[in-house]
Parts: C-alpha cells; structure tokens; sequence
DNA sequence: CCTCTAAGTGTTATATTATTACATACGTGA
DNA sequence: TCACGTATGTAATAATATAACACTTAGAGG
C-alpha cells in the first residue's frame, strides 16, 4: 500500500451531499422518502428536491443503498454486496421493511433464473408479509 | 340467458368505469400509465384522474390487472390465477415487460419462501432483462 | 502551473403520479 | 321503505420526480 500512484481516490470519496444522504440512512436503518430526506436535511444545507434525487440516485448506482419501488423509499443496503439485485420484505400491517439476506433465497432466486433462462441484468424481489410482531398482536 | 333469476349479478359484472379501463388494458396488452388511460378515455367520460385510480384499484383487486412498481403503470393479467402474486420481465432497452407465466419459476420461487419460513401475503418480483430484440440489436 | 473535462451543485420551474374531501346516485337486502 | 355498502362526479391538493440552465469543483495530463 501507500505506494506512489494516487489513482482510486475518487471510488471512495462521496461528495457532501452525497455523504449526508447516506448518513441519514444509514443512522436511520429504515426506508425513507426522498421529501423526508430533504426536511431532514434542510439545515446541512439542502434546499430542493433535485439535490436529493441527485444523491439518491448515485448512492443507488454505487449499490450503497436501495430504492423500494412499491413504497417509493429509500434504504441504506445491509448487505454490501447485492449489487443491484434485491430481496424485500414488506410487512402490509405496519410497514416494516427488511431487507433479505438469507443466501438461499438469493442464490434460490438466481438458480431459478438461469435454470428458466432468463438473462436478468437484475432483480427487484418485494414480499408482503405480516411481521412477527404484528403477527402477535 | 334472460332466465328470471337476478343472482350473481355482482360478481360478474364490473361497472362502466372498472369495464371500460379493463378493455383499455386487455386492448392494449401493454403496460398503461394511469394518465395515458385517463386521455384515453376522456372519449368514454372519464373526466378525472380519481375516476381511473379508483378503477384500476379494484381492477387490481379483484387480480384483473396488475400493477407495475416500477414504472407506475398498470397491465391487464395474462395468467387468469396469480391472485396478487406477480412476477414480469422488464427489457432494460426498451421498456417490454411480460408476466412471467413460467410455473417453474413461479413454484420454485413459492418453495424458497416456504423454505425460508417467510410468511409471505403476497409478492411482487420484476426482473430487468434484455430482450430478444434487444438482445440481437 | 494551465487547461480540459467529467461530475457535481444550486436554483427555478414544471411534470408526473396519487389522494383527500365532499356531495350525490344506485342497488341490495332487511 | 330504509339503511347500507359501493360507486360516481368533481374540485382541490398532495406527493413524487424531472427538465433546463448557469455555474463550480476536482482530477488527469501536458
Ligand atoms: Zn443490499
Ligand atoms: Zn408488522
Ligand atoms: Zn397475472
Ligand atoms: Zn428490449
């Protein structure tokens, strides 16, 4: 390391406003709404709705975090590594979203995918289910 | 036909506006944006945007069409019997979708939620491809 | 250092998608 | 007949997302 070319410099550092939208969901852990993030983030200095997107949507490219389509949200990945291809659920009671990180479902999914030859550049897999503890109550 | 008896009538039968949204889609065969149908239909009376929402809600309800999240459209349902369990191809290139009618996949993709023990209600899986045409252009 | 370029920014305006609220109509069953 | 659930029509507005344009910044390479 620390060796004399300076290349990469750039694969890691996100501007600001890319920076504080990330750090927003990253602390938040839940999916939030491009409007939210922006009133949230009214006094680091974002004005309009535009900045948002803008950052939503590199943090998206970079894989960092996800959109969910059916709840026009945005959600920090835990997974590091789905690339662009995710697996929600979706509890229809309270709204919870996890994202889904059990192997053998992705890699089901994927299996499945090839077997059926379909090439897929990605997937978007939302599940509605009732969570544990709305299941309970 | 044109017996006495009035039964059933109900759940035959869709009212004007749920039937003249359905033939727009079952017409069409695409997927349709809310407000294309809406312009569409401006000829037949529909008048405002809740007159076309209210319709493919219970359209959707009642598993006639399907929505589509990502793209916000609506596409009438080629498989008569996927309640709300939905599963489409979208061509990255050029915006095709199909409802994926593969029972394999379908099956194998209700095995691995048994599998997972994920109590699912009901899901929503589309899948980015590149067509055929696309794929060969 | 200088210049070019790709990417990002800030801002205003606007487009697109969807819902709230409220008054009215209509068919079914008690 | 009455109550009820469902649908309708209409206006207003909310929520989500993008277009257009001028400007700035950071890095690559000479
Ligand atoms: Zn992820
Ligand atoms: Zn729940
Ligand atoms: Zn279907
Ligand atoms: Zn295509």
């Amino acid at each position: 390391m620390s060796s004399t070319h300076t290349h990469s410099k750039k694969s890691q550092s996100l501007t600001k406003n890319q920076r504080i939208v990330l750090d927003l969901l990253q602390n938040s852990g839940e999916p939030l709404k491009a409007y939210f993030i922006l009133d949230s983030l009214k006094k680091e200095g974002l004005n309009s709705p535009l900045q948002v997107y803008r950052a939503l949507d590199k943090l998206v490219e970079l894989g960092k975090i996800h959109k969910i389509e059916s709840i026009n949200s945005f959600i920090i990945c835990n997974n590091s590594n789905c690339a662009s291809n995710t697996a929600f659920t979706i509890c229809e009671r309270c709204g919870k979203v996890k994202e889904i990180k059990n192997k053998y479902l992705t890699d089901g999914v994927s299996d499945l995918v090839k077997d059926n030859k379909l090439e897929i550049t990605r997937y978007n897999l939302e599940f509605y289910v009732l969570c544990k503890s709305c299941k309970i109550n």
